[in-house]
DNA sequence: ATTTGACCTGGAGTGCACTCCAGGTCGTAC
DNA sequence: GTACGACCTGGAGTGCACTCCAGGTCAAAT
């Protein structure tokens, strides 16, 4: 199968321009042309723009995306290299979860706090607020 | 106790720069001076910076954290608005960590694809690599 | 007395990842 | 045959969150 940009950004969740943007930066091999010059985005390219977006929602930059996508076509002489950069992200991913997870029990307690401003509301006393705040 | 902006950048993290922003763009309060008008962050201050840099490790955008740096001027009547602003920050993060368990999924899979690769390295048929890839 | 180093200000510059625009070409629908 | 909508190109513009700079002040050390 083959598809138009509209239906490829729609697929993707990508807009428009950011396809045209990443075949522009080399993140995606220029796809197949129709008669009249336009894109023609097959199966393969769908299925490489699904990993890049995941690439890109763990934060993974352009850059590195970018020479994973070169290594790629170097075939798989280069699937050693491909292989660490995807263990680093791992690593990196990883990290983050942690730090989010820290982050959750901070605003657990502190969104605690102002329950308990809530619940206290009538009497609470001048300046408690400064010290949940 | 009172801190040097290179103090205060220190016990923060964030940088002296930064630091000059945040204040700037109304995220902290503009701090003590010492006699020769050289800032003088007190222990609030840095807490607050502390929180802050907590807010933007869960990817609030600045702007929302103006918006709780502005409430928190307004005493305890602006508690449930502030309550509600890290509720919906609360869910953000969640979603964000399913994400990227998501992801991480994902990267375990690619992974083990290289590393069988690397196992088969010398039986490897062509093409192989850009099913995997 | 002067040098040094930390700090000050207002404003300009940076890097990232898009996003938008003007002006043009095609193929189908009326 | 022309109006329309989807697409094309190269290049400029945007928003975010800093980061850097020039030119200046001040207090302590030499």
């Amino acid at each position: 199968m083959s598809y138009s940009i509209a239906e490829a950004a729609r697929r993707s969740g990508l807009s428009i321009d950011t396809l045209r943007y990443y075949e522009r930066i080399k993140l995606l091999d220029p796809p197949a042309r129709d008669t009249a010059g336009r894109r023609a985005y097959s199966d393969d390219d769908l299925n490489w723009l699904g990993f890049l977006t995941k690439l890109r929602t763990t934060g993974m930059p352009i850059k590195s995306m970018r020479e994973y996508a070169s290594l790629r076509r170097h075939g798989v002489a280069s699937a050693g290299r491909r292989k660490a950069l995807l263990v680093d992200q791992r690593r990196s991913v990883a990290e983050r979860i942690a730090e989010l997870q820290g982050c959750l029990d901070i605003l657990d307690y502190k969104i605690e706090n102002y329950a308990q401003v809530e619940r206290n509301v009538l009497g609470v006393e001048p300046g408690m607020e400064e010290i949940s705040a």
